[in-house]
DNA sequence: CGAAGATACGGAGATGCTCTCCGCTTTGTC
DNA sequence: GACAAAGCGGAGAGCATCTCCGTATCTTCG
């Protein structure tokens, strides 16, 4: 009893924490570099540790990958907080959520594809982090739809894929800016209520 | 002069044009079954023919997946002739155009994926293809625009984007139709004029 | 028809990726 | 300092893409 309470889980040795953290830094740079579907024995080799040790620490891609969003991910909520706290018009704090949440998304090249799978599958390691931003979705939402901003009909669901799928047009190695804002303009138009209330059909 | 003008370019041997078919006929098959990611050898194999025989008609899956929505892409001009002359609602048509192009997006599972970088890369074989759907888009979209039915500023290039996008979320694997009808919703609600113009700013 | 030449075929194998397995090394503890 | 326990490395199995070239098959022409 003189270590844990119960014993239930021993620290990590010194050197699979270092390890641990070193492969999460380079991968973050691999990742940012090559997108997301880079090779992992190319950041195993990089990181200058043998294969066997990225794959102990990360079983697969997805949960190299949700290690990484992991901390990303605290940046979200405090962004999320930070514009309940500031932005008073409902509306605006949805446009605003939904910006910062493309930013997230976009952060590595190739990224909106295993967010997607992660939204319908639940038994990946990111599917937690993406219900959690579904329901914080949803919140900004219902707040802006209370407050005659948003159409109703729209789901927080909805408006997260949206997200995603318009991500995932500006993920292409294209260099089309353009596009880009387009889209987000598009959907912005499908989720925003007009100004001028229009009979219900 | 008995055969061609220039005798530029051979005929075939009947072996390779039956062999062509084949593998097109199998591969058609076997993408509608397993996707569009699925093993190129398998299909090879699965036609009964060398791996080499299959490269050499089809250098990569991008021309393999050409040639296959290339006869698709007839089906779709077709429609598009269909809509141009039976539908007189120019906005209306407009939807039905990109209804169309959502289905022959959809036709393989990971279809929109390949789709997108050939709409940015110019190279691959599929984008000549892709190139002729944005043009139609953007016919029906300035038609609309013209009658009234869509807002202006947007481009048919981001309404394809756009469709791209609806569909790689309609893709995935997992069974939520009701996701695809918001985003549709979405979207259209995103280029649809709002019946009462509302003043510009 | 039959031979010569062009064309196409098959599949072994080079290369690259993911992921596992297990003998050896390092670390923590007494 | 010694002894488990925990962790490490990298060879290699399994699977995919794509190439290369000896061999088989078509086409043509005398």
């Amino acid at each position: 009893m003189s270590e844990t309470t119960t014993a239930r889980e021993r620290r990590p040795r010194t050197d699979a924490q270092r390890n641990r953290a070193h492969i999460l830094d380079v991968a973050e740079r691999h990742f940012a570099e090559h997108g997301v579907t880079s090779s992992l024995d190319a950041i195993a080799k990089r990181a200058g540790v043998g294969a066997g040790t990225l794959y102990r620490h990360f079983p697969n891609r997805d949960a190299l990958l949700d290690a990484l969003l992991t901390a990303r991910a605290e940046e979200l909520v405090a962004r999320r907080d930070a514009i309940r706290h500031d932005e008073r018009d409902a509306t605006e704090a949805l446009a605003q959520w939904l910006d910062a949440l493309g930013a997230w998304a976009t952060a590595f090249d190739g990224l909106p594809e295993p967010l997607r799978m992660a939204v319908s599958e639940e038994t990946s390691p990111l599917a937690l982090t993406c219900q959690g931003f579904v329901t914080t979705t949803d919140e900004f939402l219902t707040a802006a739809q209370e407050a005659g901003g948003a159409r109703p009909g729209v789901r927080g669901r909805d408006l997260f894929l949206g997200v995603l799928a318009t991500s995932w047009v500006s993920g292409a190695a294209m260099a089309d800016e353009s596009s880009t804002a387009a889209l987000n303009a598009l959907m912005r138009a499908g989720w925003e209520r007009p100004r001028i209330v229009t009979p219900d059909h």
